[in-house]
DNA sequence: TTGAAAGCGATACCAG
DNA sequence: CTGGTATCGCTTTCAA
């Protein structure tokens, strides 16, 4: 009884035993021209010995690794995964694998793991947001490879962005809720200063309450990001709290949307009869829950799809030795009225 | 004005300028003995040339990546992130990074992606589940490093394990459900064959409702994996179509247990009173939900922990040339008793 | 269509 | 503590 080889086959095992050189079987690995007859008396060989090519050695000679580093704030969250979901539709068509990364709403960590993937040389990146430390900028910059930024539109890119602005969408929804008979309108909102494209909410949130002449803004700000469910119980209790008499509340997240709404039905009040509640992001809870709630639609799946095909025809563009003309990709998001509102 | 530098600076660049030896550099970047003086010199050099030294490389040379396998059937489901999130708990502190990889509930993805990221020369393999293609065992067992098969008990498993008996935990529920007083019991399933975890709770369901002399199973078909909220209405209103006087519903999951409620409380029947529903696997739905929902609680997190440490221990173990002893590492479970049921 | 030789950019190993 | 040299496994390039 043979023991396990303690050492893999290399390509030139390959060569060798196929009879032919490693340039060959290197070509036959990568699809190029070679002739039928070799083609397979070189796949059978690699099949009997289980030859796996080592990428590290590939990339260190060929100069190009077959990776895009893609960094979220959160892999838990559904709308973040969603995009992963959209890049990797993106990219493995064109046989690049992905190198994630969970920042934790965390500019230090997005910075480290911005760092530690940059080692890997990979061919371009994305990442979630407008807001990075200088040095994850400057490390971007000067690794000259192009970048996206998603889910936010910001005033000044790295390079390429997709997504859209959280006040804006904000801003729709208390108008819709306005438009619906609502005047005395609170928000629910995390309480750190890490997740920006809440704050953006928040933010939009605020300036449309004025610009309606509705009064003092009402906002709760509790708990940190990732905003999840068990926010909204204890949020909508210091609301009302804070306002008894508030007819509605808009929340950061369909998550903490949710959590108010079941708070609401423990407390025996009825939504929206005794008080309207809308979310956002269109999350599965969202059309789930009972009653379903109103929210903003966003396309987190297309985020990632556009933004890897942005990536995608910047990398070809370099490769034709042109730039690319694409800076900014607005993503749509609509307010979809549902029961809660 | 000076255009960006069209080719990054090598470790060849920052010795020359800080006046020392490729060597010296390298010894500072992984954090050797090197003189205080030296050090901080070469530092210097590396901050001004924001040079970052090349993975590709030093995995070649070195002939060791520090990348971690990692693969799950879905990145978007809360326990599989969590799970990724313990394994990052245990790795990141080691400098090992994950290589994430979404199987899609498909053994042909995974072997397809074990294949791609062996191809990187990771440390060791972390996978989900007991059943594999031949190709993906085979492959593994070429690559002669550590691997752990996570959320299962596997009867023959390629290396080492942590998990538990699915089959086990449902077993327990249905005992909870049948010592509540229910014994017109239906269990709410996925349609598809490919989520074998899923299909190990129904037979467990199954198993326990014959030992228990509950009559028939009652078991709901429907739906792919991975099993969402949406999945839970539909399928509920089928069995109460079937066996209208069902008194308790075991579901799959959690997510399912929740759109049953939410379905239920559409149709104005009140839970538990007039049916009483259990989920599985304490999903933070099942905790803001009103009512709270009556579940199986597993450790995602301390799962993907201790398989990091597990792989961790194995790798530690073959580096003193030893054989690492742990070959599976049984995960407690619970049955959590709450409003629902 | 195929092969030989020359690196890619880092680290291991051995000297000094 | 520091430096030189060989080498990791593959792809590029050029020649046959």
């Amino acid at each position: 009884m043979t023991s396990r080889p303690p050492v893999p086959p290399r390509m030139s095992d390959v060569a060798e035993r196929a009879g032919v050189s490693k340039m060959t079987v290197s070509r036959v690995l990568s699809g190029r021209s070679v002739s039928q007859a070799t083609r397979e008396k070189v796949q059978k060989v690699i099949d009997e010995l289980g030859y796996v090519a080592d990428a590290a050695a590939g990339a260190l000679s060929s100069g190009r690794s077959e990776f895009v580093a893609v960094l979220v704030p959160s892999l838990s969250s559904s709308n973040f995964s969603d995009t992963v979901r959209g890049l990797t539709a993106a990219f493995s068509p064109h046989g690049l694998q992905l190198l994630l990364g969970d920042t934790d709403y965390r500019l230090e960590q997005e910075e480290l793991l911005v760092r530690s993937m940059l080692r890997h040389q990979p061919r371009c990146v994305a990442l979630t947001g407008s807001r990075h430390t200088e040095a994850t900028r400057t490390l971007l910059r000067r690794a000259g490879i192009p970048v996206v930024e998603m889910w936010d539109l910001p005033a000044d890119p790295i390079d390429t962005a997709v997504g859209f602005s959280n006040a804006t969408a904000a801003r729709a929804m208390v108008r819709h809720l306005h438009e619906c008979g609502y005047r005395r309108i609170g928000f629910i909102a995390g309480a750190s200063e890490r997740d920006r494209r809440g704050l953006d909410r928040m933010r939009g949130y605020v300036a449309e309450i004025k610009a309606l002449g509705l009064g003092e803004p009402r906002v709760i700000r509790l708990g940190e990001s990732p905003i999840t469910m068990s926010h909204g119980a204890p949020a909508i209790g210091a609301l009302l709290e804070a306002w008894p008499d508030t007819d509605a509340v808009m929340c950061v997240s369909d998550m903490s949307a949710f959590g108010a709404i079941m708070e609401c039905h423990r407390r025996g009040l009825s939504v929206p009869r005794d008080i309207a509640i809308a979310g956002f992001g269109n999350f599965e809870v969202s059309w789930c829950c009972q009653p379903t709630i109103t929210t903003v639609s966003v396309d987190a799946y297309g985020i990632g799809l556009r933004a890897g095909e942005t990536l995608l025809a910047a990398l070809a563009a370099r490769e034709a030795g042109q730039t690319s003309r694409t800076k900014a990709v607005k993503i749509d998001f609509e307010v979809i009225a549902r029961d809660s509102a």
